[in-house]
Parts: C-alpha cells; sequence; structure tokens
DNA sequence: CGACCCGTTGACAGAATTCAATGTGTGTGG
DNA sequence: CCACACACATTGAATTCTGTCAACGGGTCG
C-alpha cells in the first residue's frame, strides 16, 4: 500500500477528499523498471492505468507491417493507458522504460469504481484527457510539417518547451531518450535521414546529443528553423 | 428548446436519467450550417461543445506559415471541441460545414454545470475523449505510413470502415468530400501529388471521385496498397 | 465576359530513401 | 582476456519520390 503522503506528490492525486485518498493509496501498486524493461504489451488483457512517478516511458504500436510507431515518450507526472480502460479492450500499445522508471498504477476495474464512488475526480480524469489530446494534435501537428528537418526541429523544441531544464547561460538541455532509429520512427523517416540532419545540425552547434538527452544551445535557432528559415 | 425526444436520438444522450435529460434539452442549442459556413472559429472565445447532428465537419488549425492542417473530419453523432472546454481556452481550431449540416451545441459552463450535477454522465464524457484519442491516434498512423499513396490509402481505408456504404456487388461509397487539397493537407503533401496519385488510381478502377465522395469498388487493393504491395 | 476555384499535366530541381559498407562500444561465452 | 555477436551511429552513391513552378481547361457566379 502506498503512503498518503506519497499519493500526494503525484498533481493528478493531490488535493483529492481524504476517503478517496485512502481508496486510492489502497490499490495503487508501485513498480520499478530498469532500462529496457517492458511495462506493458499491445494486445494484454491485463488493463491497468497507469502514472509514471520517475523516468521516461516509450509507449509505441507494432503495425503489422512490423514498423513500429512510437505514440508518445512519458515523463514524470504523466498518465498512460487511459484509453483502454473504459471499453476493457485490450491495450492497444506498447510500453517501455527508457530509462529507469518507477510508475504507479491501479487496475481498470478500480479506476472505475473510483469514478462511482468519488465523482469529483472525473473532472480531473477528463482534464487529463483533454491535455493527452492536445498533445497528440501537437503531434500531428509535427508530422504534418513540411520537410523531415523542420519536423525534427518541432519535436524537439516540444520537448525542449516541456521539459527542457535551462543552463547557465548556455541554453536548454532536454532529457529525452531517443535512438535515432527511435526519432526517425517519430518523425516517420529513414534512420539515415535522421543521422544527416542531426549531424549537419550538431556541426554547427544547433544540437547535440549528450548521455542526458540533447543539449540546445540556442533553441531560437530550431524554433526558425520551424518557421523555414533554412538551416 | 430541443425535444426530449430529438435528444435521445443522439447515442451519447440516450439513456440518461430524465433530469438530466430536461436540463441538456433546456441548454442545447441546434444550428444549422450550409456548406461552406463557419461553425467555429480558432482563436473564438465564446466556447461551446457541439454535436454534429447530421453533415459532415472539416476541423482544421492555420499554422503559422499560414498552412492549413486539417484535425478530421466529423461525421452525424461526433463531438467537437472537447478540448477547450476544461481549460476554458480559446477554441484551438476552427470547423465549417463541408456539406449541408446541423449541429447542436451548449456552453462550456453548462457542460461542467451538467457534470457537477449528474455525474452519471462522466462516465459517457470520458468514452467520448477515449473514443477521440483513438481517432487521433489512427490519424498518426496514417501520417507515419511511408508514401504518400500509402497514407492516402489509409485516408480512404479508414473513413471507407466508418462511414463506407456497401452498394449492391460495387464495392462501398464512402460519403467523404474533400478536395484534392483538402486530402493534400490532411496526408501532408502537395495537391499535385494526391492529384496524380488519385488519377492514376482513378485510371486503374482503384477509386473513383463521385459527387457523393468516393467510390471504391473493390477495397481490398488500397489494404494491399497499405501493406506495401505496390499500386 | 472576367474572376476565381478546382482539377490536371509536364518538366525540372531538390529531398529522402535505399543499398552497401564501416566504425564503435557493449556484453557474452569460451 | 579474446573472439564474436549485436545494437547503434555514420558515410557515400545511386535511385526514386516529392515538391516546385508554370501553364491550361472546365465550371460557376456576378
Amino acid at each position: 500500500m502506498l503512503e498518503i503522503k506519497e499519493l500526494r506528490r503525484i498533481p493528478r492525486f493531490s488535493g483529492l477528499p481524504e476517503k478517496a485518498e485512502l481508496f486510492l493509496a489502497e490499490r495503487i501498486k508501485r513498480s520499478s523498471y530498469k532500462k529496457g524493461e517492458m511495462i506493458f504489451l499491445e494486445g494484454e488483457e491485463n488493463n491497468r492505468f497507469h502514472i509514471v512517478e520517475e523516468g521516461e516511458v516509450k509507449v509505441y504500436k507494432t503495425l503489422e507491417s512490423g514498423r513500429e510507431i512510437i505514440l508518445g515518450i512519458f515523463n514524470a507526472g504523466e498518465a498512460l493507458g487511459e484509453v483502454a480502460i473504459l471499453d476493457a479492450i485490450d491495450m492497444p500499445a506498447s510500453a517501455v522504460a527508457q530509462e529507469p522508471t518507477s510508475v504507479l498504477s491501479m487496475t481498470s476495474q478500480d479506476y472505475i469504481l473510483m469514478l462511482e464512488k468519488y465523482p469529483e475526480v472525473a473532472m480531473r480524469i477528463i482534464r487529463d484527457l483533454s491535455l493527452r489530446l492536445r498533445t497528440l494534435r501537437k503531434h500531428i501537428e509535427m508530422l504534418g510539417e513540411n520537410g523531415i528537418a523542420t519536423r525534427i526541429a518541432h519535436l524537439l523544441v516540444t520537448y525542449a518547451r516541456q521539459n527542457g531544464r535551462q543552463i547557465n547561460g548556455d541554453g536548454v538541455l532536454v532529457p529525452l531518450h531517443l535512438t535515432r532509429a527511435e526519432m526517425a520512427s517519430m518523425v516517420s523517416a529513414r534512420i539515415e535521414t535522421v543521422i544527416r540532419i542531426m549531424s549537419r545540425w550538431h556541426k554547427k552547434n544547433i544540437v547535440h546529443s549528450v548521455p542526458e538527452g540533447f543539449h540546445i544551445p540556442n533553441i531560437q535557432i530550431l524554433e526558425a528553423i520551424i518557421h523555414q528559415e533554412e538551416d
């Protein structure tokens, strides 16, 4: 059982009525995953609703053709698997830890039960879903960009705005752990194309891959690229 | 004021407690639009929540670059503008009637009020949002396809499965009213590219543009194209 | 008739994919 | 510790796909 104190640290669950907190704390399970470990698998029936407590999670879908398409990268505080809950369908995607990760989860049944017992939380869930919708729309906008370079710029800028940490006078560090293949999948391009763009940008001091993610000395250059002005 | 009978015809609102029905009927407004008329505009503050009763609606966003990106085409029974409701932000997209269209709408305030008074409907709203999430995911999958032809095939097949009407032994009729420019925007390509593909397919008897939408004699051909087998 | 939107076609330049080869680091088994 | 497989990053060259530019036809509306 989770401690109430810990529960309250999760923005999504803070400020709930005490009874609801207790209800949740009793049912939420914490799990830890090493880098590369699966959190859930496409097709699984054992639907759970997850929240990332710490770390980085990749959610993806494998198409019939074998190609993997990445639906999103999730960080602390974000929810996973909201979709499968109400319809009790199989999980429609897989999730894997990109970094050492800790997630909180509860069964879909408990999730729905909570809704029925504590309608006050419905609003919160609805807000989460709306937020997710907006994220997906951003993703679609990114995929709608003209060239691959623009799409990569869009991707990096979006995550930088979301999770970037300012560095003392040296731009932003974006904690995002993607291989070139994963980046390629996200922007719908081939690995080689991504590599060529990233290495060009590396030489031009626009973006650097570092162990912690990406280092962007001057994010305005990327923003300019999105607005068509070449690179 | 809407008649309760009419209200019940909307799947989303059928089977509600009587009080909720009354509450809704009092606040829902029906509006009709001619082809080409705007239903709401990006940036508007007057947030309303809409449901398509009849017709076809295009929801799109205009990027700073002036390019229009289409977020979806909505048909009878589908909801629009769920996103802007809770956060009381401006409408993030515009909507236009592609065909003579009738929509039901209510203010965001009433929508939220309904949630607070009748928590039973929350589940329904959550289900709607989940559904929308799934649609957006499909859209992302489409944009993730390799070539433009594959993306168009994906687009057509998706809408055919959703709204296609079987024709006696002559394939499917998809009621989807898009210009070539709109198709181009949806699949993230240039008009000319779309035209070339569509006219090739027309000659090969794979898809025909008809006044009612698209006629697909044999949808399996399109499905094969999605699975890489050329066209 | 002229303005305008939509669909169409051709030629060409530029972008991205494909194919092939290579380097680098990591972990495993002998 | 070495050999080897394996995952990831990289590069070059050839080919294919798309975007761009330009021009044109048909239809509608005022």
